[in-house]
DNA sequence: GACTGTGAAGCCATTCACAGCT
DNA sequence: AGCTGTGAATGGCTTCACAGTC
């Protein structure tokens, strides 16, 4: 299917352009160069342009890129020009604030549905959605057409969560757990390690004292 | 101060690898080779050796490496061998999860403080915190010193607190907004995009289509 | 003159492969 | 025999620099 090998660093970038685009868009810039966009964003203007010819030529040279044009481009290019199914495992503190984040509507994400084991909280309800046991896994995938799972739930259940969603058939995973997952080759995965993230800061913060 | 420059991919692992060894710790493991631990979170063990090598020798050739001392050495070089005192801005959905999520207590971040605007949840109760009004930043960077600001408000207000938090005297600040924010070269800081996490999946996605 | 698109060069991280210990 | 530590080789991403276009 890909033809060539896309670094995930330059799909990132690309996720960062297409919001710096929309709100160019916002203030009503038509046309805007190569290097304004990495002023923007901060990385170089060579860094953009080659980002950008993975995939294409979208600008003019001597004149630069279509705001619009481009942001509709690379929203394509990402896969967000129609919406995608997303359902999360584990309505604790993070699973119900991940729930609750517009910006994930916004860019083309529906929640579908918000699950969890702990009876006290079934039922509970976050904005339109109503925590339901997880045992619904299955049932919720097929009935929606799921295709992206997150996984919100404690690192001891982390592994167990992801064979029930893998079974159930969801075909990307975003993973929220401190746990190192085994997921099978042909799943689109990713993790989100907050502590991790923490502690390159302490790691920074301690090499300069 | 750093004599060599480290990878951040690396710092990321020595994290994974920290918490790695940390579980095999509860599970009464004494000694590990880089294969086992290569096998454990994912990556070829010259990796794990090679990680290790830019700040020493670490194990015994022909056995491995203790467990519990590795642990520790690599709790010291990530600067987690005391704890750093942390204040988050925006008490939202996303703010109330990072106060309350205990991972982040765990591994040694003391959240001090959690501040908002909104005169609606100023004063909410989350866990042993109350939240507080965004103007007394100052006063409690300088109280708890507070190293670390972990901002949770929304792209708009986002600049606009990262200054604060530099005018106030914080060190080191994570950014959980979707906007691209600029700061001074010698401010330690990371980017948390979870909308960008998300696109990463859907481009992905839209590959294998 | 301004700006894009791109081959070539440079740089950095990962993998290989083996010498050196136990 | 088993495993670490490491120089050398590889591979991949970023930067450079310039030809091509408006």
């Amino acid at each position: 299917m890909k033809v060539f090998k896309i670094p995930e660093a330059t799909v990132m970038r690309l996720s960062i352009y297409s919001r710096y685009l929309h709100q160019l868009m916002e203030e009503g810039e038509e046309t805007i160069s190569s290097g304004e966009i990495a002023k923007g964003v901060g990385v170089s203007s060579a860094q953009v342009r080659k980002d950008l010819a993975y995939f294409g030529e979208f600008g003019t040279r001597g004149v630069g890129y279509k705001v619009s044009e481009l942001y509709c481009q690379l929203m394509k290019i990402l896969g967000l020009d129609h919406r995608w199914n997303t359902i999360i495992v584990g309505a604790g503190k993070l699973g119900s604030a991940l729930a609750l984040y517009q910006g994930f509507f916004e860019r083309g994400f529906n929640i579908c549905a918000i699950l969890d084991v702990n009876p006290n909280i079934i039922g509970n309800k976050l904005g339109s959605l109503r925590v339901q046991p997880l045992d619904q896994l299955q049932d919720l995938v097929e009935q929606y057409d799921i295709q992206i799972g997150v996984i919100a739930v404690p690192a001891t259940h982390a592994q167990d969560v992801t064979e029930q969603l893998l079974e159930a058939g969801v075909k990307a995973i975003l993973n929220f757990s401190p746990r190192v997952l085994k997921v099978p080759p042909d799943i689109v995965f990713r993790n989100v390690d907050l502590s991790v993230n923490l502690e390159v800061l302490s790691f920074n913060l301690a090499l300069n004292r």
